[in-house]
DNA sequence: TGTATTTCTTAATATAGATTAACAAATAAA
DNA sequence: TTTATTTGTTAATCTATATTAAGAAATACA
């Protein structure tokens, strides 16, 4: 889920498998049983859910680096709450064993310590974005997202954005327009 | 953050302070440069921010068995984000490490084990406030938080309620209001 | 116990953002 | 290319929630 170079430290080689897939390609479907982790080497990766309206809402957009995953359902063994796709063709890691055995007898301190800080980070991530739901409007919070991540607006379209914000695009597209003022 | 029962196993003895506080103490202040981590055995616990225009807005309840730790200005060595205090006397232990040194060569593959789950599953309750704030209308975020933490309405003030969920007083009360009928 | 303070409720009004709709612009597909 | 589809814009209208205000109820305090 976010950027940390000593990942690859963190990955326990045998488990995972490379991968190269095209722009739409769906790797996880809600409601799937047998959830794994995405480790994205390049290209750009989302998780999403749809409510019963049938409206989607962006939970993580992961660029090169990032790690994407449906803790929710990882954790409770539940099937899985969220969409994830690839937004752009990917160069992927698939994770499959559960986080949790990754922290075996056999990893090391340091690979520990990585995927510590990995758990800690996205913990921060979160930690941020339900106070800016909470507390600031769609303008304040949109004016966050261009600041923390200032190459993703120029891959998706505006319409995501929107999504991950939590407003509509029509509301995006009247902020943007009084923001040019 | 939340409840786990290998949590004792996981905190490292010398590194623990066990202390009473009385209801209304502040234990960190926003700004603090000294960030430490505590885990509830008795009473509870909260963590809030106030924004500029003055308004509280309550992170997370920390009831008996759940660790509240402000982990944005943990992981970065910033000064704290959020304040936390006490809403009754409470009995805690203050873990004064930072977290990742707590991963240390001295920790048993057990302790870490319970020490990863403890992380993912605040993450995994984050990812369900998020979404939830993103999708959720003020009425079914109430109804999830009966469900969810069912002893903490009777243990707090409604305001405070309403300022978990994100919403005024006012608005908190007129939908419990609805719900009567 | 009585008084002050905080919390809760109700109602009127204001506002951010949703919804709907229609069109323009950009992108993808044929 | 030309056409179809997706995306973005603008504007009118609607709605959930905020704000303001005032009184009632509960709680803390002297």
């Amino acid at each position: 889920m976010e950027n940390n170079s000593a990942i690859n430290t963190v990955l326990f080689k045998k488990e995972i498998q490379t991968k190269r897939v095209k722009k739409g390609t769906i790797l996880q479907n809600q409601g799937d049983i047998n959830i794994k982790s995405y480790y994205v080497k390049k290209g750009l990766l989302r998780s999403y859910t749809i409510d019963e309206k049938g409206k989607e809402h962006i939970f993580v957009f992961a660029p090169e680096g990032w790690i994407v995953s449906d803790m929710e359902s990882h954790s409770k063994g539940s099937p899985a709450q969220l969409f994830i796709d690839a937004l752009e063709d990917t160069e992927l890691k698939v994770i499959k064993k559960n986080i949790l055995d990754q922290t075996s007898s056999l990893t090391s301190t340091e690979q520990t310590k990585a995927h510590t800080l990995n758990l800690i980070n996205r913990i921060s991530t979160l930690q941020k974005r339900v106070l800016l739901l909470m507390s600031a409007s769609a303008k304040e919070r949109y004016k966050d997202f261009l600041i923390t991540y200032p190459n993703i607006i120029q891959r998706v379209p505006q319409k995501m954005v929107a999504s991950y914000l939590g407003i509509t695009p029509e509301a995006l597209s009247k902020i943007r327009g009084e923001m040019l003022k």
